[in-house]
RNA sequence: GUGGAUGUAGCGUAGUUGGUUAACGCGUCAGUUUGUGGCACUGAAGACCGUGGGUUCGAGUCCCAUCUUCCACCCCA
């Protein structure tokens, strides 16, 4: 038999339903901060996400589902969003659109990765992005726009992590200090902090290596090194955030894995599990980096397969309203009438398309949970007249055989 | 990329120191029941035992390889 690529999963009914509910209620958030919702290709050339996403990065040197096109062009398969939807921003002109522009995306990402708790190759993520605003502003709305996604799924034991990183001006600055710093003992660490050393010594400190981790202890932190502008940028996203009652935790270690980003920076972690839930920051300089004007910006992600693992509320699939019973031409051909009409009003009909016989039917009506049940027989043609019954508490009422006395019984 | 665990009908399991035709429960389908479901009973379908090699007279069982799933490292959402 074939099965499914590694790290990648079916989404069987049961399941569609819960995520559907998960999706209404964060639609219904974007909706309300009036984000709207865009659509971009599964694959951009990959020379985009090399840009973007970053060339040191993890995801870019080892994650990316890259391949050459019957044409010729390198293809990667997206493995996150932000840089589709800025490409797509600039390419469709979304610059001249009343400033700042809000999206959101529902889409797949795909990672080469190995398979683990909460992490597969093919993944979703819900994500937003706001162009446009360089004011503290927009991260408070941001930020607080996501924290509503867990208040209103009533997720808790959630907890807000933010840090900055500054801009390119004051890492710079930052780095130079850093790099000094690391220079003493750089013959210690692990190789690819080693390679990290030139081109993104940010991220040696957040090595997960035992030997590194003990000797990035007294580190120059970033957050230390803020210029003025960075500074009173991340002191005013943090007093309001304070003030709308939001708690965080500063947390220097969190760089990102992806380059774009600049000063804020943070995550949502849910604290049983420690992974990440939602994560973003600024990115500043990702517009320009594609060729657009100057354009500060600030989004985020949420993984919804780790949200949906959060979310343990039962969602209930929809019941049929109507079972129609029918033996016979006749009796099918006044069902498939009566259904198609009752269907056209909205409700979910059942009925025989295998030919079961009268006591098969009733079987089946009652496995799949049919609310109430119509049988048509020869008598009941001619008279046009049947009982219907309700399959709960089993009482049987008589209505004549059209739209209106049936849909009458049916619709609570 | 590295390390550990795992794999028998759709699902959950049994299968002795290697020995006929691989068993059970749930589920599915049909019947008992040409006009009223849930219960019960009867029957049927459904498994080359993850895959490929090897050892053996003989492998679901032992060996090797490989893949999947799960977990950890790394990294991320």
């Amino acid at each position: 038999m074939i099965q499914k690529p590694k790290g990648t999963k079916d989404l069987l009914p049961e399941e569609s339903y819960k995520w559907q509910e998960v999706e209404n209620i964060v639609k219904k958030i974007f909706d309300s901060y009036n984000f709207k919702e865009i659509r971009v290709p599964v694959f951009e050339h990959t020379e985009l996400f090399q840009r973007g996403v970053g060339e040191t990065t993890d995801v870019v040197q080892k994650e990316m589902y890259t391949f050459d096109d019957k044409g010729g062009r390198s293809i990667t398969l997206r493995p996150e969003g932000t840089a589709g939807v800025v490409r797509a921003y600039l390419e469709n002109g979304m610059g001249s659109m009343p400033s700042p522009v809000k999206l959101w995306y529902n889409m797949a990402m795909y990672r080469y990765e190995n398979v683990q708790k909460g992490r597969l190759r093919e993944f979703h993520q819900i994500g937003a992005e706001l162009i446009g605003s360089s004011s503290y502003l927009a991260d408070v709305d941001t930020i607080l726009m996501g924290n509503q996604i867990f208040e209103d799924l009533k997720l808790e034991n959630i907890k807000l992590r933010l840090n900055s990183i500054g801009c390119p001006k004051c890492r710079e600055e930052y780095q130079k200090i850093l790099r000094n710093f690391l220079s003493k003992n750089l013959d210690k660490y692990c190789d690819t902090c080693k390679s990290r050393f030139e081109k993104n010594p940010m991220r040696i400190l957040d090595c997960k290596e035992s030997k590194c981790k003990k000797l990035n202890e007294n580190a120059p932190k970033m957050i230390d090194y803020l210029c003025d502008e960075c500074k009173e940028h991340f002191e005013n996203v943090k007093s309001m955030l304070k003030n709308a009652g939001l708690d965080y935790e500063i947390d220097s270690t969190i760089v990102r894995g992806l380059d774009y980003y600049t000063k804020t920076v943070f995550e949502f972690v849910d604290e049983t599990t420690e992974l990440t839930v939602l994560g973003g920051g600024r990115y500043d300089g990702l517009v320009e980096e594609f060729g657009g004007p100057k354009t500060p910006a600030i989004g985020f992600a949420v993984g919804v397969e780790r949200l949906m693992d959060m979310y343990k509320n039962k969602t209930e699939e929809t019941k049929p309203d109507l079972y129609i019973l029918s033996v016979g031409n006749k009796e099918n051909q006044k069902a498939i009438e009566l259904s198609k009409n009752l269907r056209k009003k909205g409700y979910v009909i059942e009925k025989d398309i295998c030919e079961r016989s009268f006591n098969a039917q009733m079987k089946y009506s009652n496995k799949i949970n049919a609310k109430y049940l119509l049988v048509i027989g020869e008598n009941e043609l001619e008279m046009e007249k049947a009982k219907i019954k309700n399959m709960q508490t089993g009482n049987e009422t008589e209505v004549k055989l059209n739209l209106e006395e049936i849909s009458k019984v049916i619709k609570d």
